[in-house]
DNA sequence: ATATATACATAATTTTCTTATGTATAAGAA
DNA sequence: TTCTTATACATAAGAAAATTATGTATATAT
Protein backbone atom coordinates (compact mmCIF):
# COMPACT_ATOMS: atom_id res chain seq x y z
CA UNK A 1 0.00 0.00 0.00
CA UNK A 2 0.83 3.32 -0.73
CA UNK A 3 2.17 6.25 -1.51
CA UNK A 4 5.67 7.00 0.38
CA UNK A 5 5.52 10.08 1.81
CA UNK A 6 8.04 12.33 0.25
CA UNK A 7 10.62 13.29 2.72
CA UNK A 8 11.21 17.43 2.39
CA UNK A 9 13.72 18.45 0.28
CA UNK A 10 14.23 15.22 -1.64
CA UNK A 11 12.56 16.71 -4.86
CA UNK A 12 15.69 18.19 -6.29
CA UNK A 13 17.59 15.49 -6.23
CA UNK A 14 15.04 13.51 -7.84
CA UNK A 15 14.77 15.98 -10.49
CA UNK A 16 18.61 16.24 -11.18
CA UNK A 17 19.18 12.90 -11.20
CA UNK A 18 16.45 11.53 -13.83
CA UNK A 19 18.06 14.96 -15.87
CA UNK A 20 21.41 13.10 -15.11
CA UNK A 21 20.34 10.25 -16.75
CA UNK A 22 17.92 11.14 -19.41
CA UNK A 23 19.33 14.03 -20.74
CA UNK A 24 16.09 16.33 -21.58
CA UNK A 25 12.89 16.17 -19.93
CA UNK A 26 9.41 17.83 -19.59
CA UNK A 27 7.91 18.43 -16.32
CA UNK A 28 4.99 15.97 -17.04
CA UNK A 29 7.12 13.33 -18.64
CA UNK A 30 9.34 13.47 -15.08
CA UNK A 31 5.94 12.71 -12.69
CA UNK A 32 5.09 9.73 -15.12
CA UNK A 33 8.45 8.26 -14.80
CA UNK A 34 8.94 8.88 -10.59
CA UNK A 35 5.41 7.13 -11.03
CA UNK A 36 6.63 3.88 -13.24
CA UNK A 37 10.29 4.06 -11.37
CA UNK A 38 8.63 3.47 -7.86
CA UNK A 39 5.73 1.62 -8.93
CA UNK A 40 3.03 4.54 -8.05
CA UNK A 41 4.89 4.58 -4.74
CA UNK A 42 5.74 8.44 -4.96
CA UNK A 43 3.56 10.64 -6.98
CA UNK A 44 5.25 14.07 -7.69
CA UNK A 45 2.31 16.41 -7.38
CA UNK A 46 2.74 19.32 -9.79
CA UNK A 47 1.68 22.09 -7.24
CA UNK A 48 6.01 20.57 -5.81
CA UNK A 49 7.18 20.13 -9.18
CA UNK A 50 6.48 22.96 -11.18
CA UNK A 51 7.83 25.65 -8.56
CA UNK A 52 10.95 23.47 -8.30
CA UNK A 53 11.63 23.27 -11.65
CA UNK A 54 11.73 27.24 -11.99
CA UNK A 55 13.48 27.52 -9.34
CA UNK A 56 16.40 25.17 -10.39
CA UNK A 57 16.18 27.48 -13.43
CA UNK A 58 16.37 30.51 -11.45
CA UNK A 59 19.77 28.87 -9.61
CA UNK A 60 21.00 28.63 -13.37
CA UNK A 61 20.84 24.42 -12.38
CA UNK A 62 18.60 23.87 -16.10
CA UNK A 63 17.90 25.26 -19.21
CA UNK A 64 14.80 25.64 -20.59
CA UNK A 65 13.66 24.65 -24.17
CA UNK A 66 9.35 25.23 -25.58
CA UNK A 67 8.46 23.20 -27.95
CA UNK A 68 5.54 22.14 -29.05
CA UNK A 69 3.95 19.07 -30.29
CA UNK A 70 0.60 17.46 -30.80
CA UNK A 71 -0.27 21.03 -30.86
CA UNK A 72 -0.13 20.79 -26.82
CA UNK A 73 3.36 23.01 -24.87
CA UNK A 74 5.86 21.38 -23.47
CA UNK A 75 8.95 22.66 -21.54
CA UNK A 76 12.07 20.39 -21.94
CA UNK A 77 14.89 20.89 -19.02
CA UNK A 78 18.48 19.97 -19.16
CA UNK A 79 21.31 20.38 -16.58
CA UNK A 80 23.70 22.88 -17.33
CA UNK A 81 27.12 22.14 -16.27
CA UNK A 82 26.87 24.20 -13.00
CA UNK A 83 23.48 21.64 -12.46
CA UNK A 84 25.42 18.39 -13.08
CA UNK A 85 28.24 19.36 -10.62
CA UNK A 86 25.40 20.12 -7.98
CA UNK A 87 23.48 16.55 -8.75
CA UNK A 88 26.62 15.01 -7.62
CA UNK A 89 26.70 16.93 -4.86
CA UNK A 90 22.69 16.08 -3.46
CA UNK A 91 23.24 12.63 -4.45
CA UNK A 92 26.14 12.76 -1.64
CA UNK A 93 24.17 14.45 0.42
CA UNK A 94 21.31 11.33 0.34
CA UNK A 95 23.74 8.77 0.48
CA UNK A 96 24.96 10.28 3.66
CA UNK A 97 21.47 11.21 4.96
CA UNK A 98 20.59 7.76 4.23
CA UNK A 99 24.10 6.79 5.76
CA UNK A 100 23.26 8.86 8.89
CA UNK A 101 19.30 7.35 9.44
CA UNK A 102 20.83 3.68 9.19
CA UNK A 103 23.24 4.42 11.93
CA UNK A 104 20.57 6.02 14.19
CA UNK A 105 17.82 3.65 13.19
CA UNK A 106 19.80 0.05 13.26
CA UNK A 107 23.17 0.72 14.96
CA UNK A 108 24.12 -2.79 15.30
CA UNK A 109 25.14 -2.75 11.23
CA UNK A 110 26.77 0.66 11.62
CA UNK B 1 32.96 17.27 6.10
CA UNK B 2 29.79 18.06 7.19
CA UNK B 3 26.75 18.11 8.42
CA UNK B 4 24.14 16.07 6.96
CA UNK B 5 20.82 17.92 6.42
CA UNK B 6 17.71 16.79 8.39
CA UNK B 7 15.51 15.86 5.67
CA UNK B 8 12.27 17.47 6.56
CA UNK B 9 9.93 14.65 8.55
CA UNK B 10 12.79 12.37 9.83
CA UNK B 11 12.81 13.89 13.15
CA UNK B 12 10.06 11.97 14.78
CA UNK B 13 11.26 8.90 13.59
CA UNK B 14 14.60 10.11 15.09
CA UNK B 15 13.27 10.85 18.54
CA UNK B 16 10.59 7.92 18.46
CA UNK B 17 13.48 4.97 17.47
CA UNK B 18 16.08 6.50 20.31
CA UNK B 19 12.89 6.09 22.87
CA UNK B 20 12.29 2.72 22.07
CA UNK B 21 16.26 1.72 22.71
CA UNK B 22 16.33 3.62 25.91
CA UNK B 23 13.51 3.23 27.35
CA UNK B 24 13.59 7.28 28.62
CA UNK B 25 15.56 10.02 27.73
CA UNK B 26 15.36 14.07 27.85
CA UNK B 27 15.90 16.72 25.21
CA UNK B 28 19.18 17.28 26.04
CA UNK B 29 20.30 13.54 26.26
CA UNK B 30 18.88 12.87 22.84
CA UNK B 31 20.65 15.71 21.05
CA UNK B 32 23.72 14.11 22.36
CA UNK B 33 23.12 10.73 21.24
CA UNK B 34 22.37 12.00 18.29
CA UNK B 35 25.47 14.10 17.74
CA UNK B 36 27.25 10.61 19.04
CA UNK B 37 26.09 7.71 16.86
CA UNK B 38 26.32 10.06 13.63
CA UNK B 39 29.97 10.80 14.81
CA UNK B 40 28.97 14.88 14.81
CA UNK B 41 27.16 14.57 11.60
CA UNK B 42 23.80 15.39 12.39
CA UNK B 43 22.94 17.91 14.60
CA UNK B 44 18.98 18.37 16.49
CA UNK B 45 18.48 21.65 17.10
CA UNK B 46 17.05 22.43 20.26
CA UNK B 47 13.82 24.84 17.98
CA UNK B 48 13.20 21.39 16.22
CA UNK B 49 13.55 19.22 19.29
CA UNK B 50 11.66 20.63 22.02
CA UNK B 51 8.48 21.72 19.90
CA UNK B 52 8.48 18.11 18.08
CA UNK B 53 8.68 16.57 21.71
CA UNK B 54 5.84 18.50 23.25
CA UNK B 55 3.74 17.81 19.50
CA UNK B 56 4.63 13.61 20.53
CA UNK B 57 3.77 14.64 23.61
CA UNK B 58 0.27 16.11 23.12
CA UNK B 59 -0.92 13.34 20.33
CA UNK B 60 -0.12 10.85 22.82
CA UNK B 61 3.00 8.80 21.84
CA UNK B 62 4.97 10.40 24.87
CA UNK B 63 4.44 10.57 28.53
CA UNK B 64 6.86 13.22 30.78
CA UNK B 65 7.96 12.90 34.07
CA UNK B 66 9.96 15.46 35.52
CA UNK B 67 12.99 15.13 37.28
CA UNK B 68 15.73 17.50 39.56
CA UNK B 69 19.14 16.32 38.89
CA UNK B 70 22.11 18.93 40.00
CA UNK B 71 19.17 21.30 40.93
CA UNK B 72 18.64 21.16 37.49
CA UNK B 73 15.52 20.74 35.41
CA UNK B 74 14.94 17.50 33.70
CA UNK B 75 11.96 16.11 31.23
CA UNK B 76 11.97 12.45 31.03
CA UNK B 77 10.50 11.18 27.86
CA UNK B 78 9.04 7.68 27.53
CA UNK B 79 6.82 5.89 24.76
CA UNK B 80 3.30 5.37 25.56
CA UNK B 81 2.01 1.88 24.21
CA UNK B 82 0.33 3.87 20.89
CA UNK B 83 3.95 5.45 20.87
CA UNK B 84 5.21 2.22 20.61
CA UNK B 85 3.06 1.10 17.55
CA UNK B 86 3.30 4.42 15.88
CA UNK B 87 7.25 3.55 16.10
CA UNK B 88 7.01 0.73 14.38
CA UNK B 89 4.83 2.71 11.49
CA UNK B 90 7.30 5.41 11.39
CA UNK B 91 10.59 3.08 10.94
CA UNK B 92 8.45 1.06 8.04
CA UNK B 93 7.65 4.16 6.40
CA UNK B 94 11.66 5.14 6.83
CA UNK B 95 12.55 1.79 5.08
CA UNK B 96 10.33 2.28 2.44
CA UNK B 97 11.56 6.16 1.48
CA UNK B 98 15.03 4.13 1.50
CA UNK B 99 14.08 1.72 -0.92
CA UNK B 100 12.30 4.07 -3.11
CA UNK B 101 14.88 6.58 -3.42
CA UNK B 102 17.50 4.09 -4.35
CA UNK B 103 14.90 2.89 -6.90
CA UNK B 104 15.02 6.53 -7.88
CA UNK B 105 18.60 6.90 -7.66
CA UNK B 106 20.49 3.76 -8.28
CA UNK B 107 17.88 2.30 -10.70
CA UNK B 108 20.04 -0.95 -11.33
CA UNK B 109 20.08 -2.25 -7.97
CA UNK B 110 16.50 -2.23 -8.05
C1' DA C 1 35.83 35.99 36.68
C1' DT C 2 34.52 34.12 32.48
C1' DA C 3 33.41 30.84 29.25
C1' DT C 4 31.43 26.51 28.30
C1' DA C 5 28.20 22.83 29.24
C1' DT C 6 23.80 21.47 30.80
C1' DA C 7 18.71 22.04 30.40
C1' DC C 8 14.69 23.96 29.24
C1' DA C 9 11.61 27.18 26.07
C1' DT C 10 9.50 30.09 22.37
C1' DA C 11 9.03 33.47 18.46
C1' DA C 12 10.08 34.82 13.79
C1' DT C 13 11.31 33.24 9.58
C1' DT C 14 12.25 30.09 5.80
C1' DT C 15 11.89 26.00 3.16
C1' DT C 16 9.27 22.77 1.01
C1' DC C 17 5.61 20.51 0.56
C1' DT C 18 -0.03 19.57 -0.25
C1' DT C 19 -4.37 20.96 -1.78
C1' DA C 20 -7.13 23.54 -4.60
C1' DT C 21 -7.70 25.97 -8.72
C1' DG C 22 -7.30 27.43 -13.43
C1' DT C 23 -6.34 27.14 -18.62
C1' DA C 24 -6.05 24.40 -22.80
C1' DT C 25 -5.66 20.47 -26.17
C1' DA C 26 -6.12 15.43 -27.45
C1' DA C 27 -7.91 10.97 -27.13
C1' DG C 28 -10.98 7.46 -25.63
C1' DA C 29 -15.51 5.81 -23.86
C1' DA C 30 -20.57 6.00 -23.49
C1' DT D 1 -21.43 13.50 -29.67
C1' DT D 2 -20.79 14.33 -25.21
C1' DC D 3 -18.26 13.37 -21.23
C1' DT D 4 -14.29 11.71 -18.98
C1' DT D 5 -9.49 10.91 -18.76
C1' DA D 6 -4.89 12.00 -20.20
C1' DT D 7 -1.60 15.35 -21.47
C1' DA D 8 0.70 19.80 -20.26
C1' DC D 9 1.42 23.86 -18.20
C1' DA D 10 0.75 27.31 -14.01
C1' DT D 11 -0.10 29.66 -9.49
C1' DA D 12 -2.15 30.77 -4.88
C1' DA D 13 -3.38 29.52 -0.20
C1' DG D 14 -2.27 26.91 3.50
C1' DA D 15 0.25 23.48 6.39
C1' DA D 16 4.26 21.12 8.12
C1' DA D 17 8.64 21.07 9.76
C1' DA D 18 12.65 22.79 9.94
C1' DT D 19 16.45 26.93 11.04
C1' DT D 20 17.92 30.92 13.36
C1' DA D 21 17.72 33.92 17.03
C1' DT D 22 16.61 34.72 21.59
C1' DG D 23 15.81 34.07 26.47
C1' DT D 24 16.19 31.98 31.32
C1' DA D 25 18.87 29.44 34.71
C1' DT D 26 22.31 26.40 37.03
C1' DA D 27 26.88 23.89 37.10
C1' DT D 28 31.49 23.18 35.86
C1' DA D 29 35.91 24.11 34.05
C1' DT D 30 39.60 27.62 32.91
Amino acid sequence: MSNSKLYKGSLNTIILKLLNEHDKMYGYEITQKVKALTKGELKITEGALYPALHKLEAEGLLDVEVAKVDNRLRKYYKLTETGTKETVNKLEELADYIKTMQALVNPKLA
